[in-house]
DNA sequence: CATCGTACTTAGAAGCTGACCA
DNA sequence: TGGTCAGCTTCTAAGTACGATG
């Protein structure tokens, strides 16, 4: 199917599954190893014991704390004063305090208390020897040797015991499981076999210089051809050479369904324009933001304006908008006419392999609707012509034709240096702009993802030393330098958003750049409690216990501010970010987010993963993905329906339990050679053995425990939303690596069931698979449908994984 | 330097779909 | 045979980052 229609290079095909080009030219030659050669041979590094810590003993620190700690070759030793420093584990952090604040937010119930205990003592005060930091130069504090490759160790340092033994640790594991595809250039094999595929196919690119063979099959399109390598990965430069797409597809037009409203009880008529309105307003009843008085004050406003000073309607409160209500709830039970799929939209080519676009949609209007406090909540979001849209395209490719008869587009750009199709202004802030560009999928997508994995990743060689400075730096005489000390520490141990500076007219949120004074109270002796709205006005609260200079210097950046003073008076994110790039270049902010993310998702695969089956196991790396989703503090909101389900899942528990009665009074009167009672449900119960009733009540027990077990994470997880970690800020090479460590699968599967009441669980979604796939084969994952992970050629690192690398 | 403009990532919720169940 | 719900996908809001500007 689509293949054909992809060969030639026409995106109209419309197909989606079958992809037809790909890629060959893996970006990155790092590593290809096909997945399948890969995927069973055991790692040597199947033991899960054999964490090791690394400079990150921080992290271990941390975790461990809650966690049973590895113990290293005796490094530990050493560990205490040392490793917590360092690490500014946010997880213990949050959950330490986790403890005592929970007390007054109300709604961040989200964040459930870990466990244990704060890290007490984190007596992080980095020693002295830090004074190395001055500039990346110092970096190298303690760099992990990796065996074969070229990395060496450095461990400098003085406080080392840790680190060193540490180092000692890495050597010597490593050398003994070696890893052949050590990072650096594994030569990598041609990816031949995954080529051969049946369903790749590849373009061939144009001769391009550095391109190797692989052409293969020339598509007849090799009109596009691919550039070579260069693919968007930076920044900066170059996103694409050609470009072929079809444009945007723009939502029907309003049909007016002539339902009146009422006012004060009277029907009143509205013309087309107005009722189009009425009834985006009339269909958000059930919402919360139909009460909500700045969104109707925001609506009226606006729709007063269609309506005109002098229209019989003068008063939101006097309008009745039940009728249009009640039609628009008639017209969803009526199978609505499909909308248009828009195929033609869907599929873009770049460099001559056809990608996914993301979103070829143009927004419909409707109300806006801003999270929180959003000073703008409510007000029409106007509807979007071609005359508002701007197309970037390849200079050669055919410019799409304006799907509106009669009407043109703003603009036709061809500017490769950047990644958007096309683009309007956000009719809500017209500051803003709304871009149509490639999907997740895509592979200038895949490689940005891959690049910010590396850079996070990049970053733990140099932690000890940004560590190292920002202490040092606690007490600078410079007010701004102990800004920017104090800021990136928070950023590190807490996971903490830059905090841009937002305008008036935005909600009111904050990060940690512009963070209130309010926002941070000082709680002797040495903690400090957070609370303040983040980005979507996501409550963050936690009470943490800081470094005494920490809790210090705070209580000096609060002194002789109001509530609504800026903490950090000095800074701003391009302080910070530029005092970050003379550390380590490249590195700002919200590198640290995706660096405690995924540390923290390795380390606890490491540590606790335990023998046992395959459920077990997805436990863990769910436990962990949970822990990671806390750190970063992603909430969602509990399901209308939760209270319900988890009711319903009890009194399930309680006819087990009951049953569980039954089969037990029935071994009683086996044993006493009796015959079985009936059940409570009538039947007749077969007389069996002693042994027999034993079994069911085994069987029966488990099924109860499992029940509860499941009806706890559900508790647990309501207001925590793990996707968002998964897709974000998991490096997926931990999760693929860890998945081959443990024989686990990666894709879900939840429809194998191997046994009543036993699934067999992979672990990762759709997307995050597709992401997993991305970094080399950008195309598979749409059409992975039709073929297993596991035979996928992944070009990944799978048996190394952060702690390794 | 402070602002502004631009581009790209990250976010929670809404919407959809198909399996499963009373 | 409709109702539920998990698991996705889609949607679009809301962040970060950084270069240009004055």
């Amino acid at each position: 199917m689509a293949t054909e229609a992809a060969h030639d290079g026409h995106s109209d095909d419309g197909d989606d599954k079958p992809i037809v080009f790909k890629r060959s030219d893996n970006g990155d030659s790092e590593d290809d190893r096909p997945l399948s050669s890969i995927f069973f041979k055991n790692s040597p590094l199947d033991r899960p014991s054999e964490i090791i810590k690394d400079e990150s003993d921080d992290d271990e620190a941390p975790i461990s704390s809650r966690f049973r700690k590895k113990k290293g070759n005796g490094v530990s030793g050493s560990k205490q004063d040392s490793t917590d420093e360092n690490k500014p584990l946010v997880n213990k952090w949050q959950n330490g305090s986790t403890h005592e604040n929970e007390g007054p937010s109300p709604k961040v119930s989200g964040k459930r208390p870990l466990e244990k205990g704060s890290s007490a003592d984190q007596s992080s005060v980095k020693k002295p020897k830090v004074s190395s930091s001055s500039t990346s130069v110092a970096m190298k504090s303690l760099k992990i040797v990796k065996q074969g490759d070229k990395r060496k160790v450095e461990v400098d340092h003085e406080d080392d015991d840790d680190d060193v033994p540490i180092a000692k640790r890495m050597n010597s594991d490593s050398s003994k499981y070696k890893t052949p595809s050590a990072k650096p250039k594994v030569v990598k094999q041609s990816s031949t076999s995954s080529a051969t595929k049946s369903k790749m196919k590849r373009v061939v690119s144009p001769p391009s210089k550095t391109r190797s063979k692989k052409s293969k099959k020339l598509m007849n399109e090799s009109k596009f051809a691919k550039s070579s390598k260069t693919l968007p990965t930076g920044d900066g430069k170059k996103k694409w050479t050609t470009l072929v797409h079809n444009g945007v597809i723009f939502p029907p037009l309003y049909k007016p369904h002539g339902v009146q409203i009422l006012y004060k009880g009277k029907p009143v008529n509205l013309t087309p324009e107005q009722e189009e309105v009425a009834t985006m307003f009339a269909v958000m009843r059930e919402t919360d933001f139909y009460n909500k008085p700045l969104f109707r004050e925001n609506f009226w406003n606006d729709w007063r304006k269609l309506l005109g000073k002098n229209h019989e309607i003068q008063k939101l409160d006097d309008c009745d908008f039940t009728p249009i209500y009640d039609w628009h709830l008639e017209e969803k039970k009526k199978k609505k006419a499909p909308r248009e799929k828009g195929e033609k939209y869907m599929w873009a080519v770049v460099d001559g392999v056809k990608e996914k676009v993301g979103n070829f949609r143009v927004e419909p209007p409707g109300l806006f609707r801003g999270r929180g406090e959003h000073p703008k909540t409510g007000k029409l979001k106007k509807r979007i012509h071609p005359c508002d849209i701007t197309l970037n395209i390849g200079k050669d490719a055919p410019i799409p034709e304006c799907p509106i008869p009669g009407e043109r587009w703003k603009e036709v750009k061809h500017d490769n240096m950047v990644t958007w199709l096309a683009f309007w202004n956000d009719p809500i802030n017209p500051k803003r702009f709304k871009y149509v560009s490639l999907s997740a999928s895509s592979s200038q997508k895949g490689q940005s993802d891959k690049n910010k994995y590396e850079k996070a990743r990049n970053l733990k060689d140099h932690i000890e030393n940004i560590r190292a400075t920002y202490t040092k730096n606690f007490t600078a005489k410079d007010v701004s330098n102990r800004q920017i000390a104090v800021a990136t520490y928070l950023i590190d141990k807490l996971a903490l958003r830059a905090g841009n500076e937002k305008d008036d007219d935005e909600a009111d949120t904050v990060g940690c750049c512009t963070l209130k004074v309010g926002n941070v109270e000082c709680v002797p002796p040495n903690k400090l409690k957070f609370d303040f709205l983040g980005k979507d006005s996501i409550q963050y609260v936690n009470t943490v216990e800081v470094e005494p200079l920490v809790y210090k210097a705070i209580g000096q950046f609060r002194a002789g501010k109001s509530n609504s003073d800026d903490l950090f008076d000095e800074l701003d994110t391009s302080k910070l970010n530029a005092h970050l790039k003379e550390l380590v270049p490249g590195l700002t902010a919200k590198v640290f987010r995706t660096y405690n993310a995924s540390i923290t998702l390795d380390v606890m695969l490491r540590q606790e993963t335990r023998e046992g089956d395959v459920n077990q196991k997805v436990v863990v790396y769910q436990q962990a993905n949970k822990e990671v989703a806390i750190i970063c503090n992603h909430q969602r909101t509990v399901s209308k329906s939760h209270g319900a389900q988890i009711q319903r899942l009890a009194g399930k528990i309680e006819e087990l339990k009951e049953g569980l009665k039954e089969l037990k009074n029935n071994l009683e009167r086996a044993i006493k050679g009796k015959s079985p009672l009936e059940g409570s449900d009538g039947k007749k119960t077969r007389n069996i053995t002693p042994e027999a009733w034993e079994k069911k009540i085994a069987q029966q027990m488990m099924k109860i425990e499992k029940m509860e077990r499941d009806m706890q994470t559900k508790e647990d997880l309501k207001t925590v939303a793990l996707g968002t970690s998964k897709i974000n800020y998991m490096d997926p090479r931990i999760t693929v690596a860890w998945c081959k460590r443990h024989e686990v699968p990666i894709e879900k599967r939840s429809k194998a069931k191997i046994a009543p009441d036993q699934k067999i669980w992979g672990l990762v979604d759709t997307d995050h698979c597709a992401r997993i796939r991305l970094y080399d084969d950008p195309l598979s994952s749409s059409s992975s449908s039709s073929r297993s992970f596991n035979s996928n050629p992944i070009y990944l690192i799978w048996d190394q994984t952060w702690l390794f690398l």
